[in-house]
DNA sequence: CTGAAAGCGCTTACAG
DNA sequence: CTGAAAGCGCTTACAG
């Protein structure tokens, strides 16, 4: 006679085996393993050294199927090559995982066939809310149809005003560059951007000539040099710059990549960075500032913390709190070696 | 008298709805809806036009109860932060959103205790499969526990054998470079590459030596350069290596961003790429290879695809088809301006 | 404090 | 071809 437990060998355990093993019912069985209060202590124990034994894990569709939570949630993205969906949905996840939710992630690759396609998945699956992480930073159209759980839109905004969206302040990003320069004593400030076309460069831009305006200042050259957001753009546009505006001594650059350029150029013509030319960036993407030379001062805006927000809003609007509404959060200074007092 | 459906108000539309909208049983409203053929004609036009008319989404849950398959997976990852777990991921998502499969996504953040809480969690939720993403190819610990379900280990192997591994041929890797650049007549190699701790520098450094000894070369310097994957590192090396072995003519990077550094470095010491000295980089990122100068060549690991094929086999393992095994892939040569023919 | 019964939304033999 | 019934694994009133 064997003393193992009886479990028919290719199946998962259930409550009814459980309750068997333990000797009770199984909607004591169940009361027991859920830490209801109206069990008597040795009941619960039998039960739970039952579950232990039975390596019992009780079966979350059943559970769902009940009507409540199903303890899900859909992440959709528009495009996960992007590296701003990455920290804002392992923020997510992270707030997720404690509230022992577990998270769907689609992709949508920014078709809007693909995206709904996705909700109706996510529908069919009960999920108890959803999650849109945007890629950039311009206001986009709301779920389409009938959408009967709580979204929260994190970094791209939805365009109605009425959805709560997570999104963080490019232009207060754009005041922090500026004042970080300021405060070193820069006085000639140049802004080198990507394309005019992204909310994110306007953005900015706007912050960056606000915040001269506040000190008294104009900005070199009279307005942002809007381009692209890569190496080659930062390149060109820093030799523009310097050439017909030799006294700048700033340049804040919408984008890390862009930085490197311009760092580059600045090398190349020999200029003294950060002593006679200091330098900022904004992402504070770690591949592209921690290596360059001098290593680059950025913006950092805090993109994690973003998606974890947005985990934590989905949740209070799933339980109805007080309703969570839109948000902005702003970015931080993060001081490397291209950002310097002035002489 | 409305001629709306009797929908109650705040509840999604269930198969009962429909059947008593199409005056049919829920049985047979079950066949007509999931394209059995054992319903007439008709009778399966009007479920389905009463289905359509209440926006019906069969319930998921309720579907999986039943014991079948719940069309879900789980994608472990142990870091989501490396940029190499993204593509695989895209890969799977890809294969898997074909395939009518939603996935749930679980960050372990390397730390083997959350990762067998998310296993715990994803089988709870009856996951049909899992897919396991490592982000360095050193082998790791098959998942702790007995897995009722098929699991497939991409980029870092499984250190069982028995285990599905989808992984990359690192050493095949570091032949297609070397091979490139012997093609362009370069015969003074050098290697120069990241931490020696990782099985992918071992890898790409036994493939290139070998590579080299079927040439009846051997590698600049006798051994590679281990260091760190950084462009530090890379600007570092490039000085030695330049000083100790003016001769050299070309140098195989173990990381893009290796080869970042390493022509910075010879940009300051004037030497002409491609001409002079050739380099060639490894990982093909994008966002580093594109915007130097020159622009960078590279070995492309195609993880995109690995991550789809990772999905396909645990699909045939679910499926309980041939039992797939596991499987290397080769990588690919991009060439850009960084390597040419030699003078 | 415990248990029998109903029910969540579906699918699947099994009769008719 | 159609439908009544059982059942997937759980939870929740409701009796006792």
């Amino acid at each position: 006679m064997s003393t193992e437990p009886e479990i028919p060998a290719n199946r998962a355990a259930t409550l009814t085996d459980v309750a068997k093993l333990a000797g009770v019912s199984v909607a004591t069985a169940s009361k027991a393993i859920n830490g209801r209060d109206e069990v008597r202590a040795a009941t619960r124990k039998k039960v739970l050294e039952a579950a232990e034994l039975l390596s019992f894990a009780p079966n979350a569709l059943a559970r769902g199927l009940l009507g409540g939570r199903t303890g899900t949630v859909g992440l959709l993205t528009s495009d996960l090559e992007g590296r701003f969906s990455i920290p804002i949905l392992m923020g997510a996840e992270d707030a997720f995982g404690a509230g022992q939710v577990s998270v769907f992630l689609c992709d949508a690759r920014g078709d809007a066939i693909r995206e709904r396609y996705h909700v109706r998945a996510l529908l069919s699956r009960r999920v108890d809310g959803l999650i849109v992480v945007g890629s950039r930073t311009d206001s986009r159209a709301p779920l389409a149809g009938n959408i009967p759980v709580p979204v929260v839109y994190v970094y791209a905004p939805s365009a109605d005003p009425d959805d709560i969206s997570i999104t963080v302040d490019n232009v207060g990003g754009g005041r922090l560059a500026i004042e970080h320069l300021i405060a070193y004593g820069r006085r000639n400030i140049a802004h080198i951007t990507g394309e005019a076309g992204f909310q994110a460069a306007r953005d900015r831009a706007e912050g960056a000539v606000a915040a001269l305006a506040d000190a008294g200042l104009t900005m070199i050259g009279g307005k942002p040099y809007f381009g692209s957001w890569d190496e080659t753009w930062g390149r060109a546009a820093a030799h523009i710059v310097v050439e017909r505006h030799p006294e700048v001594d700033a340049i804040f650059c919408g984008s890390d990549q862009i930085a490197r350029g311009v760092l580059e150029t600045l090398r190349d013509l020999g200029r003294d960075v950060p002593g006679s030319i200091s330098v900022i960036g904004f992402d504070n993407w770690e591949a592209i500032t921690a290596h360059s030379r001098p290593r680059l001062s950025s913006i950092d805006m805090n993109l994690e913390h973003l998606g974890a927000v947005a985990g934590r809003r989905l949740f209070a609007a799933i339980d109805g709190d007080d309703p969570p509404i839109s948000e902005q959060f702003p970015g931080r200074v993060v001081m490397r070696d291209s950002t310097a007092p002035l002489g």
